[in-house]
DNA sequence: ACGTCCGGCTAAATCGATGTAGCATTTTTT
DNA sequence: AAAAAATGCTACATCGATTTAGCCGGACGT
């Protein structure tokens, strides 16, 4: 099976190659191909199920119509649902995606981002991890059109669609305060990027504004490629040595899980003897009993975003001045369940 | 950035495109070039960071070292983590994956096989949908390497990786049988293909084995593309006419937990008034209270075999003789949990 | 009647890597 | 010393689509 080529359609049209291709791309008013011809062209191109061969197009026009899709863990709910929202979108567009997950280690990034690269990937959706940031400028200062997800460089100007993380740790926070609680803690990852130093910030300004003191012993920083029972241990010690606390706000939706399992282990009663909320909506969190409070992102919204920006870049003709970076912040929204109401 | 290409080595050692090629090729012996030039081209090469331009490549050689996964749902818990499995199998072999989701739908299928059809992958993985039948012998009939997952064709010697779901369901079954339960349902997928099938067909070995009587009433079988709530509505209205019902074996990860919803909001008491057993591991099941008894799918095992068979179909020289179809049948496990324990 | 223009189409170069066929040159054989 | 073989490398065609430059013949103008 050789697949029917742009020669196969000439020769049974009686037309030269360059003509055929003309044709099926739109051109033959401009290049002056008679109606005759073109109409001929068009049928056989469809009885033959012609389809061009995307390699060759690629090589020479250098367009792939691909883009890469980097995620920090495509195993991971929030990723996999937006990396399936990326597709649906994409597809509307002609767009395929190649995908990979970085497990927040930047050698991988590196290395995904190379793949992409010698693969000539049209455009990159890139969940950055921590050093990334000299990668993507050089992506930028080549021409790459280029999304950030989920987290951006502060010192980069590029296109991103994030959270309001900020926002989403502090509405979570204060909702907890007034609900009673005082003693309330954050497990959150040890990263200096933006998704986790925001959600970090947003819990500590809801504290201050609401005259709660703050206790660096009620926060804790855990490494992210630690495996399940490792997150259940260390948080389960931070949690015995925070003495007194009420309540916990778990920054992300696996620290969220271990955090439900530790707790549990611990015998202490979520939404009773202690608070609780998480990071991104899961179905364990709205069929737990009690069922989790927890920060929810629009993913959808996130997604259709991400592949507006990328689309509108990807059209910008070659010349054209370049259009100025936009930074797309969506609203986070609280849902409220049993585990952080008293 | 136009990136390094062969020429550019070539000017710089000065040599010809040809030799460079060899040499980067590993066939500097077998092609008789000498040492001296095949190390300076290796060191040019290193230095300019070269990476062959794979559409190029791709078209010249007929391979793009892409592979394409077609999954019914990435969002979905066990497609994303078989994805996640599949890409670093992938990866170690040198192969990038292009993915799609079907929603179970034969004419999404059908698109996504013609569209990585003209991206030329070289081999496919692919979660089949109902009459996807032809379509996959048309992909062998061009000697495309080719590995079905979860389900497969019974009339259709392919190669094809899947659980045994009768076990699965049949071990699930018996289970709750030995519990003492008597009245059990299985709320499952009005599908005929082999993964539904062999699940209740399981279902009701088990019961026959064990002496309980088949009745029809107690069996439930949804369309797949309901929402949420359809899914809800429909197991309410089923479980409230199957009168006496005093077990329920949900078929599939997602049906377990509109069942685990359903039941609640019905008020029964899981694990009390009503044995629940459900198909996939999942958080929810884990965590949930009670936690809930599943079948477990091992997702590593299936995600390395699947893409062993595919590598050694895709490493299979052309002229060889064809390599018999591997049929390869994984054992689920029964994870006991107290949704079913009485 | 001769130059110009235009409609309608095509030859050929190009993208980058590959691989066959083969050209010089040196070495070995007889 | 001439023929044969081995050595070391390269020219060129190829994969399929795109695109630039331009050919050819008829209409039109003067």
């Amino acid at each position: 099976m050789k697949g029917i080529s742009i020669k196969d359609i000439a020769k049974q049209a009686g037309v030269s190659p360059t003509t055929v291709s003309f044709v099926l791309n739109g051109k033959a008013k401009e290049k002056r191909i008679s109606e005759q011809v073109s109409k001929k062209i068009q049928k056989i191109a469809t009885r033959l199920k012609y389809k061009p061969n995307q390699l060759a197009r690629g090589l020479r026009t250098g367009k792939t119509k691909t883009i890469g899709l980097i995620v920090e863990d495509i195993a991971n709910n929030f990723f996999a649902t937006l990396a399936k929202v990326v597709e649906d979108e994409a597809d509307k567009h002609g767009y395929k995606v190649l995908y990979g997950s970085t497990e927040d280690n930047t050698e991988k990034a590196k290395g995904l981002l190379e793949v992409l690269k010698y693969r000539q990937v049209d455009g990159y959706i890139i969940t950055p991890t921590k050093n990334l940031d000299k990668e993507i400028e050089l992506l930028q200062s080549a021409a790459k059109p280029l999304v950030l997800v989920d987290r951006y460089f502060p010192h980069v100007n590029s296109h991103y669609v994030v959270l309001n993380n900020y926002k989403g740790a502090y509405d979570a926070t204060a909702h907890l305060v007034e609900q009673g609680y005082k003693k309330i803690a954050i497990v959150t990852i040890a990263s200096d990027q933006t998704q986790m130093k925001d959600r970090l910030d947003g819990f500590t300004a809801a504290l201050k504004d609401h005259k709660i003191p703050f206790n660096k012993s009620f926060v804790k920083r855990l490494p992210f490629d630690l495996d399940r029972e490792s997150f259940n241990n260390e948080i389960k010690k931070f949690l015995t040595a925070a003495k007194g606390v009420d309540a916990v706000f778990f920054a992300t939706n696996y620290l969220g899980i271990a955090g439900i399992e530790t707790i549990r282990s611990m015998g202490w009663e979520i939404g009773k003897e202690i608070g609780l909320v998480g990071f991104d909506d899961h179905d364990l969190f709205r069929l737990h009993s009690p069922s989790i409070t927890c920060v929810s992102q629009p993913i959808a919204a996130i997604g259709k975003s991400i592949v507006e920006v990328l689309m509108k870049e990807l059209n910008h003709p070659a010349g054209a001045p370049a259009s100025p970076q936009q930074q797309v912040v969506l609203e986070p929204e609280l849902i409220i369940r049993a585990s952080s109401r008293r």
